[in-house]
DNA sequence: ATTCATAGTGTATAATATACACTACTATTC
DNA sequence: GAATAGTAGTGTATATTATACACTATGAAT
């Protein structure tokens, strides 16, 4: 039992931690406290422990330094351009993380509009436009655009959106013939309460996430 | 100008080159001489080096372990459990490879079909899966089908290597609609020759493969 | 009573995917 | 040189899916 005798780099995970409110996909962010980048905004990020599973630092360093729990995670890409830290060898596993709106946060973070960012430090920028792609990507054809949802949710709610996440208009009957004819969703026999509007049928997620 | 003070596990990059041959979907072993798992077969990989990006410790190890240059090159995932390695902790960011066929092999890997792999070390049967799936996948909406191909070839050569590929019969008339309707190759003006059966239209791919 | 915001609904058209079979040509074999 | 083997090349009908498009009804707020 001995170790491997070769350079090793310091391995981190970022987060880019995903929700939609007021009309906006928005990204979280923390000031960063500490050289390099002091003072900037980055992503919620952190060494790999020992003995810790990618995603189990994933889970912690959300929690540690954003304080948020049980969020779908799911690995976006590995970063590891030598210069990417300005001071050491530091190759970055980024994962995305998608909160739903029942958790109401409160911790030291920041939500920003995907679409108005600060300058950030890093090239977190980059991992930010990464994982704004893949989540388009996969939207419609996987399940990921229901867990920005509640657990019971009107289609026009889940219309909306999915409108915000991809920065376009869908077509209301379109929509819905879709996610109806694909046994997406099933209804609850609820109906939603409140609002300038008739009540809407409330639906739930057919499946459970696979995450 | 210091380093950071954290664990730092091992990275190494792990390879996984595939090529068409004899009907057959074949990945690149090569035999290990040390231990954990001497005398297994296991993906091409090494470490990667100070100050050298992901890609190009890719390129480096395939070059070096299995004498293989010149390919398609894409990350498919990085895999980081504790206990992957038997002795140490090795997170790994595992690339896919393609070789096209005019590259004849003559390196110290062997290749196997991947229907019939024998026991492989680490987890690198888990990671051989990871990338079948994902080369099934983005074989027919992207254009790494045709890195598969010479520069020139025919719709019969790519339709029965797609198959090849994708394990599965390909309807021959919808198949060639598809291809061409989609404006993906251009005639060359040539034909192929030899062979017992008409010379064929040989084509070329319309636009470079974006690596 | 009016206004506002959203719920809910159908049809026509276009585009795409699928299923399916035969003739023609060249090389090889006998 | 006749027969065989192997692939090239081609069209149509049908089903499925995607797209474009507009109005009435309801409940809450003013």
């Amino acid at each position: 039992m001995y170790k491997y005798e070769f350079p090793r780099p310091a391995v981190t995970v970022d987060l880019v931690a995903f929700s939609v409110d007021g009309g906006q996909l928005r990204v979280l962010l923390v000031r960063r406290s500490t050289a390099p980048f002091a003072g900037r905004w980055t992503l919620p990020g952190g060494f790999v422990h020992d003995n810790e599973p990618l995603e189990a630092s994933a889970t912690r360093v959300l929690s540690a330094k954003a304080e948020v729990s049980d969020v779908y995670l799911e690995q976006l890409y590995t970063f590891g351009d030598p210069k990417r830290d300005p001071r050491d060898r530091v190759i970055s596993v980024a994962y995305f993380a998608i909160l739903n709106p029942s958790q109401n946060y409160d911790g030291p973070g920041t939500w920003f509009d995907v679409t108005a960012l600060p300058e950030l430090g890093f090239d977190h920028t980059h991992i930010v436009d990464t994982a704004v792609q893949r989540l388009r990507a996969k939207l419609t054809y996987s399940d990921i655009g229901f867990v920005f949802m509640p657990a019971e949710f009107t289609l026009g709610e889940l219309q909306r959106n999915w409108e915000t996440i991809l920065g376009r208009p869908l077509d209301k009957r379109n929509f819905r013939k879709a996610i109806i004819s694909k046994k997406r969703v099933l209804e609850t026999g609820k109906k939603s309460v409140g609002g300038a509007h008739p009540p809407a049928k409330l639906y739930m997620l057919a499946h459970d996430v696979a995450s």
